[in-house]
DNA sequence: ATGTGCATGTAACTGGTTACATGATTCG
DNA sequence: CGAATCATGTAACCAGTTACATGCACAT
């Protein structure tokens, strides 16, 4: 079960990638995204953070402190770097929601240059083909669809369009100018 | 807690509103709009529509047929209309996901003129709440964000500021006069 | 006969939520 | 003293997936 079922777990060993955190530190952190990403709580955060250490990809040290009380503060290990590595890199399924590319995007400081463009060009591929289908049952000449599946169809291509767009924008961007803060090592 | 967690249960018992059918055509709907609502397996699905006939608001018709295996039509009863409007009538939730969103849209038809009207206002605000708490954060002033994080905010902006272009273009072909509410930047 | 599409189901598991329970520290 | 914030955790439950199992009908 290494690298399975890709979410929170996997994120938040991204996000401990960053920089070293306690539980409550990684639901701040969530709280702010949370419209991107989703908002775990306590009752999966917690869990998510014992498994990880169970399988050794992240450490604990106890921060006792006089002013506040006492926290857990993770950090990635090794082994949490190969396999936040691993995870980041497989492709993304067809079937992957926004959130799971979302995700992906906060975490772009763990790609190389060219992961970080792989991984982009596999979601216009899939953005691409879902755009196409939208915009030709939504088309005019499609009388069956009711106003329900109308109104969905022409709101889910206004927004694979939209996304379209910006990932060919960023693709030019990032093609044209190495990332700002390259540095992960080994990958 | 008769209406409780809104989610594929639910918007089943909206597809059979719109006509009777089986399992499997349930499943052939969501084939087509994968990509919008989500797919739910065999595994969720006929226990759904199980649970919908033990609460009263499906009843069940074997369908035997000669040249084709027998199949179980499901069709909507009283008490499920009645549910299935105080459902689709409550507010969204200012979590709730693109897909629930999407789901009401599909469901339009089930809706008094009124009560569409309702639900895409209450949309907008929620989400004009999140492109302005985006734009602001991924301004050119933020310096201490990360360039993972400041893809993901544009990325964010751009779907949402998108998002609320259609909402507005949407409403106004609904209920044509000019909103009450004040206009965002950039459409 | 065998494979494919149609059709229905169950059991084990997973990832998550809700509700609960605890305790330190600071502020009014 | 009580409330709010910081901080951590567990137990019961729930929605959904995966994998399995069955069977009809039709075409090759």
């Amino acid at each position: 079960m290494s690298a399975r079922s890709i979410s929170f777990r996997h994120f938040i060993l991204g996000l401990l990638a960053q920089q070293p955190m306690s539980g409550y530190d990684v639901k701040r952190v969530f709280e702010r995204l949370s419209w991107l990403v989703g908002n775990p709580s306590f009752g999966s955060l917690y869990p998510a953070l014992h498994a990880l250490r169970d399988e050794g990809l992240v450490t604990v040290k106890v921060d006792e402190r006089e002013d506040k009380p006492s926290r857990k503060v993770y950090s990635i290990t090794d082994a949490g770097k190969t396999a936040l590595e691993e995870w980041i890199n497989q492709p993304i399924g067809s079937d992957a929601s926004t959130k799971a590319f979302v995700m992906r995007l906060i975490l772009a400081d763990n790609y190389s240059h060219s992961g970080l463009i792989t991984q982009l060009h596999q979601r216009r591929a899939q953005v691409a083909t879902q755009c196409a289908a939208l915009e030709e049952r939504a088309g005019p000449r499609e009388r069956e669809v009711d106003f329900g599946k109308r109104l969905a169809l022409d709101y889910g291509r206004a927004l694979a369009s939209t996304e379209l767009a910006w990932l060919d924008n960023t693709l030019k961007r990032l093609f044209q100018q190495p990332l700002p803060t390259e540095g992960v090592p080994g990958v």
